[in-house]
RNA sequence: GGAGAGGUGGCAGAGUGGUCGAAUGUACCUGACUCGAAAUCAGGCGUAGGGAAACCUACCGUGGGUUCGAAUCCCACCCUCUCCGCCA
């Protein structure tokens, strides 16, 4: 959510900032809102007032008149003073609830603002390709892509996937499924141990709040599984785990010298894929269930910057230690999600595809999803102010998975381990090897 | 699922219709005393909105209701704890 400030005081910077994402937007109704609030506001709070004071007077009346003392006249002077206040008073305080909540419903349906960095551009043509690591293998036989390999090693069933669930679902067996959790056993150590990450396990299904705490709703339901309780409540199963981890410090303020704060959270992540319909519907690309192992954190204002290089790089650590191929690239201005100011999405070289595609994606929200969540920090006697959040996927694990199955492919279909991974599965060098 | 208890400021904990945004303790901040600390003493110390300011308004789990006036009474819901049942 913006600073309702912002919008007051610097209407042309947002809309200017806006305009970079190609969303155009008319303050004028805003305005109009804004004025109207201030006046019904004002006029309440006098009536307010006038019915407060006069309540008083009644209080010290009638303890005057327990004492014996005839105030009988004066008495009924205030009652019916008082009297007329009600209807009015009632009136106001629910037109300006209204009021309030329209205002609410306007600022939360619009997107963060863009950092100065981040380039113009209206889709994905327009990102920015900041760094290349590794080279692309070369293979001196037939590319297989992951779908090819993981059937041919008996560990890839999309088949069954889709007799269970439906599409989009994949069952995983054997040593892939092995490889699969030696995937994410290896990124939370590293991550724990060399990164400063506090591991967390945290629920899969999110109460609304805290959806809208992370900028998932209200705008964006239809790409989340919905679960309806019988008592009329709903949950949602998480899209990342972002949304649980994030929603950790909703609510609270905290101090500042106790940030920053880093999480690491490795769930399950379930998503709609609405509208993806014909998109990646080959192989473990996109799916309505995979895993990932995501880095959160919170930290104070001025630190986020900095903070978003450092967790950016935390996640290439994993791809380098698998000696996975990869570039770095800021995504453009069109191109970032709802909350983000800013982000950088890392693509992994992927050989039957013969191109880089995403596998982590790393941004700060900056005050975003602090000031839907109340996330406050406070220095020693300061004032609350919001924190900064972050998070990055530290990786995709399904990805990472398609990823290792591609660029480690032998020509006889078997698949070598890489070595950071052995150690989690047995000492295993190759699958598929007999 | 059944029975009971309870949700008040960072924490603890009073408050059952009238200057209660809320006693008291504790934590924290400032000052005094001290070489310094501890102890002691004095003052300060919730969040948010409006206003140039004085100050005003709202908030006692959430949402309704009664009333001139609600932390306090009524209704619904949510959550926590204890016991029983069931359960990985």
């Amino acid at each position: 959510m913006l600073d309702i400030q912002l919008l007051r005081t610097q209407p042309e910077q947002v809309a200017t900032g806006l305009a970079r994402r190609g969303a155009a937007i008319d303050l004028a109704p805003f305005e109009a809102l804004e004025a109207e609030r201030k006046q019904v506001q004002t006029l309440t709070q006098e009536l307010q007032q006038k019915r407060n004071t006069l309540s008083k007077q009644i209080g010290m009346l009638k303890g005057r008149e327990s004492k014996g003392e005839d105030v009988a006249a004066s008495l009924a002077d205030v009652m019916g003073e008082v009297a007329g206040l009600g209807d009015a008073l009632k009136a106001n305080e629910d037109k300006l609830a209204v009021l309030l909540a329209q205002l609410d419903a306007f600022v939360a349906q619009i997107p963060n603002l863009p950092h100065e960095s981040v380039p113009d551009g209206r889709d994905e043509t327009g990102n920015a390709e900041i760094a290349r690591w590794g080279t692309p293998p070369v293979f001196d036989f037939a590319v297989k892509d992951h779908v090819e390999l993981g059937e041919g090693l008996g560990g890839l069933d999309f088949e069954t996937g889709v007799k269970i669930a439906g599409s989009r679902f994949t069952l995983m067996k054997g040593d892939i499924a092995r490889l699969h959790r030696a995937l994410a056993q290896f990124m939370l150590d590293t991550h724990t141990r060399e990164h400063g990450y506090t591991e967390v396990y945290a629920p899969y299904l999110v109460n609304p709040d805290s959806m809208f705490g992370t900028g998932q709703l209200p705008k964006f339901e239809e790409d989340l599984f919905r679960v309806e309780r019988s008592d009329g409540s709903r949950l949602y199963l998480i899209p990342t785990a972002e949304v649980p981890v994030t929603n950790i410090v909703r609510g609270e303020i905290l101090e500042t010298e106790r940030l920053p704060l880093r999480f690491v959270c490795h769930t399950p992540c379930f998503r709609s894929e609405a509208g993806s319909y014909g998109k990646d519907t080959r192989g473990m690309i996109r799916q309505h269930q995979f895993d990932k192992v995501e880095l959160v954190q919170i930290v104070p204002p001025e630190a986020s910057w900095e903070a978003l290089e450092q967790l950016t790089g935390h996640a290439e650590t994993i791809l380098q230690k698998l000696n996975l191929p990869y570039r770095k690239m800021a995504l453009c201005a069109g191109d970032m999600g709802f909350s983000a100011a800013k982000t950088y999405d890392l693509e992994v070289w992927l050989p039957a595809q013969n191109t880089y595609r995403e596998i982590s994606s790393c941004s700060n929200f900056e005050a975003f999803q602090a000031r839907r969540m109340q996330a406050r920090c406070r220095d020693k006697g300061g004032k609350p102010r919001p924190v900064h959040t972050l998070n990055g996927s530290g990786l995709a694990i399904g990805r990472t998975l398609v990823a290792v199955l591609e660029n480690y492919q032998r020509a006889d279909g078997s698949v070598g381990v890489p070595e950071v991974l052995r150690g989690y599965m047995g000492g295993v060098e190759a699958l598929g090897v007999r």
